[in-house]
DNA sequence: AAAACGCTTCGCCCGCGAGCGAAGCATTGC
DNA sequence: GCAATGCTTCGCTCGCGGGCGAAGCGTTTT
């Protein structure tokens, strides 16, 4: 009211269970479905529409129609600091000394995407399969080409379990820090889980050693 | 519970109108009494009483018993970093694109104390003053000696309104940014009103003028 | 066209929690 | 000693808001 900012409307909209959890789901910027989301918050379907509507409202998140699924997203990196900000007050509620710092930092580093590569190695990875057609990536979606399943599946990419439907299994992953898109959804979790089974890990170069 | 951060609890507690001015005010680091912080709340004393508990609970604020007044204030610097955080979520709500920034700046620059100097200035005056006898400032109160009377006035500080009770109007307060203490209160508050009204503003070397 | 699906809106119930009056402890002052 | 002050605890009321069932709307599929 009166152009006021409403502290404490904006932190009761992050101070509800069901709500936290939503957000808690999108903090790795990828994009969600309602029915997702619902899952996440453990909370019926109806119940979760009301509560992304309030989250809408309070321009925490935003959210795009795609067929007859509607995704939602986090609205902008300041709601990502805001929500870093909370989880490293509530997480050094009890513990002592020590524990803080680390269970903070593992927190950082959770806010990149969990089962895909993000950062410089997710940017530069999604760049090269690109350039070369094995992916098209867009801000809508992502999809994987003929040559890309051929290239993926002889790198030894398990595709099968995932693909049986061939759209949103591959998703855009806007990284907040990097500020573009990397390999998100079923492929990227896949890849990633190859390159870790490989032993590559998450060395600052490996996009390189991809190109085999 | 089970040592999983709770961050819709967390966020909960700034949540309630009452608790988040609680906050507010004492987001300029001061620390103010539980009466104070009432009527900052615009609630009745055992409310803000039962909000004060749950902050606590929370590891939010602190509270120091000195006399029969307790004293609270802010818990850690992270505590101020998330609910600047939350302010920048909450003043980038409706307002279209070009007033975000300049609120937000205000708000910043308002984090230090609104009515006394802070940071760099208000540091090296503290300690200026407190070198020259005129001021003890301790971690749990500040007092004017004889000497500093005399010599706020001769500078044109006006000590009468604010000094009918002689303990609690010059207060020490702990800059989040500079970690040292500084004067505020009423004190404070006279004197920056005086520096104002002589044109010296916020230089960053006035606290040398001031020997004069 | 009809059915299936995803999501939202409507209506209602119900429990949590903020709020205050009154009373109970501390500490300070005369 | 008694009174005053500052804050907390207790007991209670009551309104807000989260929760789900049922129904409605738009899209996709066959």
């Amino acid at each position: 009211m009166s152009g006021t900012l409403d502290i404490a409307g904006t932190a009761a909209l992050v101070g509800d269970p069901a709500r936290a959890n939503i957000l808690g789901a999108l903090l790795d910027g990828r994009a969600l479905t309602a029915s997702e989301l619902a899952y996440f918050a453990h909370v019926s379907p109806q119940t979760a529409s009301a509560h992304l509507a309030k989250l809408s409202e309070g321009n925490l998140i935003t959210m795009l129609r795609q067929g007859r699924n509607r995704y939602y997203r986090l609205a902008s990196p300041p709601v990502v600091q805001m929500l870093e900000g909370i989880m490293a007050v509530a997480v050094s509620g009890t513990p002592h000394r020590r524990a803080v710092s680390r269970v903070d930092a593992a927190m950082r580093a959770a806010r990149t995407c969990y089962g895909h590569f993000a950062g410089r190695l997710g940017g530069a990875l999604a760049d090269s399969l690109g350039a070369r057609g094995h992916i098209v990536l867009t801000e809508d979606g992502g999809e994987v080409t003929d040559s890309g399943t051929i290239f993926l599946s002889d790198f030894g990419v398990d595709l099968g379990a995932a693909q049986r439907r061939r759209r949103m299994f591959c998703r855009p992953c806007l990284d907040w820090t990097e500020r573009r898109l990397h390999i998100g959804g079923a492929v990227g979790a896949a890849l990633a889980a190859r390159c870790f089974d490989l032993g590559w890990c998450a060395r600052t170069k490996d996009s390189r050693a991809l190109k085999i």
